[in-house]
DNA sequence: CGAATTTGTTTGCTACCCAAACAATCTCCA
DNA sequence: TGGAGATTGTTTGGGTAGCAAACAAATTCG
């Protein structure tokens, strides 16, 4: 009965791929979530980003991210520049140490999705994540 | 790049969901979450089992559960007897009013699922939540 | 210039999750 | 049968993640 409900079976898959993703890194000797990872990813692309911007990217709220860029500061992966033309903002950036942290952090994210899709062919991944693409536009706005 | 990651779609697409359930229940004027909704359907299809068992039904902890459960005792729509067979396990059932509560909440979680899956056939629902499965399974144990 | 807006931060609240320790109870076996 | 070991529910402590509201500093716009 749960089992035929899209939300139910959205919770419990994505609890058995957090599992994997944080026993994954753990193996490796590693600490980091999956937002920290997609956050250091949009910061490596887009350098000197906002937190506004980064916040929007990310759909969290501004208030939410401050600890979590706390936290990657500290470790020494990334750095909040003041930036030159807007006084408010900060200009966010990896630092050598993030680029090259994330750089292995990519090579863990690359065996963990190949292990949750392990079930699936290369096909019915790509439809997988279209799917989904398609559920959170027609869920709501975020 | 992070939207072709399995890992990164469902989250983004769960959060999405989460929050068409949240506003689901709010707009009518009820409050709930996703997880006390699957519980207290775990707990009406299977009146009488025990917090472990219900814990493991939910690949959650059984610390996890307690606070769960005293909020939906707390509101009237649960209750923990004493076990005849077994002093140490409770034997958790529906009250009347979580019996009528319930009801309502699966008239809301059905209007909530038809709208998360507009967006898609039947078929491709049926599909979606198959793949879904099988990601669960390969992720691993939970 | 002054009012309104934007940005980042802090504080406070909620939900969810686990691990470790504990008392009560049950099981099992020597 | 008596005690050792396992199980159950709870408590405590710690961590992540999310939002809302209030605030100061800075920018924008009338």
């Amino acid at each position: 009965m749960l089992t035929q409900l899209l939300g139910y079976g959205l919770r419990r898959a994505q609890s058995a791929v957090f599992a994997d993703f944080a026993s994954t890194f753990a193996r490796a000797g590693e600490t980091l979530t999956p937002g920290e990872f997609g956050l250091l990813v949009l910061v490596e692309r887009n350098a000197g980003l906002s937190q506004m911007a980064l916040s929007r990217a990310l759909a969290i709220d501004r208030s939410t991210l401050v600890p979590i860029l706390n936290r990657l500061q500290a470790r020494g992966f990334l750095v909040r520049h003041a930036s030159p033309t807007d006084g408010r903002t900060h200009a966010l950036a990896l630092t050598p140490a993030g680029e090259k942290a994330l750089a292995k952090f990519a090579r863990l994210v690359k065996a963990h999705e190949k292990r949750i899709t392990a079930g699936l062919s290369a096909a019915e991944t790509r439809a997988l994540i279209e799917l989904l693409e398609r559920v959170r536009t027609a869920a709501g706005p975020l």
